[in-house]
DNA sequence: ACCTTAGCGAGAACACGTTCTACCCCGGTA
DNA sequence: TACCGGGGTAGAACGTGTTCTCGCTAAGGT
């Protein structure tokens, strides 16, 4: 059973993904100084470093988390639309409707997923999987040749555009089409 | 008619993107120092700012010239396979393969494509719509449906491809397996 | 009861991208 | 000729991610 001490460790590291979250909400990848997060967690800079080795990790954690709560959101209303094709577009597009509510958010968190430290690999796979597991949702197993392959393709595809969103290159509405011809091309008369 | 002030400018601004890309080459994204590059350039710092205004910029630059040199070497000998899907994945194939025998410099040219920083967007721009002209030339006026869908959905790819190799989740052979299976999903049967 | 050890706080120190300061030199121009 | 402005040099300075030092406390084993 858990000591009082890791409960009291348990509540730092969930204050310290909480406060990287409300910077990160406020002012975007920047506006996230680890100094800022371990006093608004009010722990030490050190403390902080314990448990998430980097920046990135933090950020990834709290990643981690959002997609993980989008998952469950998307899971609540089941997609609408008549074939896969239709399906998978309206739930890219509700994602993409969710993400674009709390855009510094979202930018903060899509940078982290694109940092090039080789550790944080596996923190990144994690998201992707969550990714995958809402588009397979949307496909609801429908008659699909290669799930796989269009579950693949559509989470690099989602993957590419967020960061050409997050970058500026795209808007919310260019984010929703470029996702919806990727969902098109993939499904439509392809099963 | 150049002065000879403005042929020595010239000259500075290719030595320090040439000292960029050895430093590259020997070490990834983090061996590209700004005061290194200035050194090796015999440039001072502030002149490499003064011509790239961050790191991003400079390493974009090189990106930009690697990739036209990709694609006229793509352009070189044409594509092999008798569709359209055959031919792009063979032309990215090829490229993959190209872009994999330099791993630490194309590893840094990409991180900094993922740079965040939105002044750098004209120069992502630039690159990716070379990527789309190699691609469009592997398609090679083929009938399919909606190509600029397909170009742009396998533009996509190509970079999460990429990103996620060069961050380590995926190896060379699984690069060039998922960048086929995407060329193929959007275009076997899809014409 | 004593020791050991892990987790933490406080803050200095370090590295590297970026900016700033002070000065220089040269080519065009009044 | 004398001036001016832009591009250059050398190098200090600044900001933020990351690491390091040191001392403290409390829990668990002997």
């Amino acid at each position: 059973m858990p000591s009082e001490r890791d409960l009291e460790t348990a509540a730092r590291r969930e204050r310290m993904v909480a406060a990287a979250v409300e910077l990160a909400a406020a002012g975007g990848y920047d506006a996230v100084q680890m100094r800022d997060v371990a006093a608004r967690a009010e722990v030490a800079l050190g403390t902080l470093y314990r448990h998430y080795p980097s920046k990135d990790h933090l950020l990834l954690a709290a990643l981690g988390e959002q997609a993980r709560a989008l998952r469950d959101r998307m899971a609540q209303r089941p997609p609408e639309g008549v074939n896969a094709a239709q399906r998978t577009a309206d739930v890219l597009r509700r994602a993409s409707r969710a993400l674009a509510r709390r855009p510094e958010l979202t930018a903060a968190l899509v940078t982290a997923l694109s940092s090039p430290e080789p550790d944080t690999a596996p923190f990144k796979h994690e998201v992707e999987t969550v990714l995958r597991a809402i588009i397979t949702t949307a496909l609801d197993n429908a008659a699909v040749k290669d799930p796989e392959g269009v579950v693949g393709t559509l989470g690099y595809v989602w993957l590419a555009v967020l960061s050409a969103w997050v970058s500026g290159t795209l808007d919310t509405e260019q984010m929703s089409e470029d996702l919806e011809t990727a969902a098109r091309l993939l499904l439509d008369r392809a099963g």
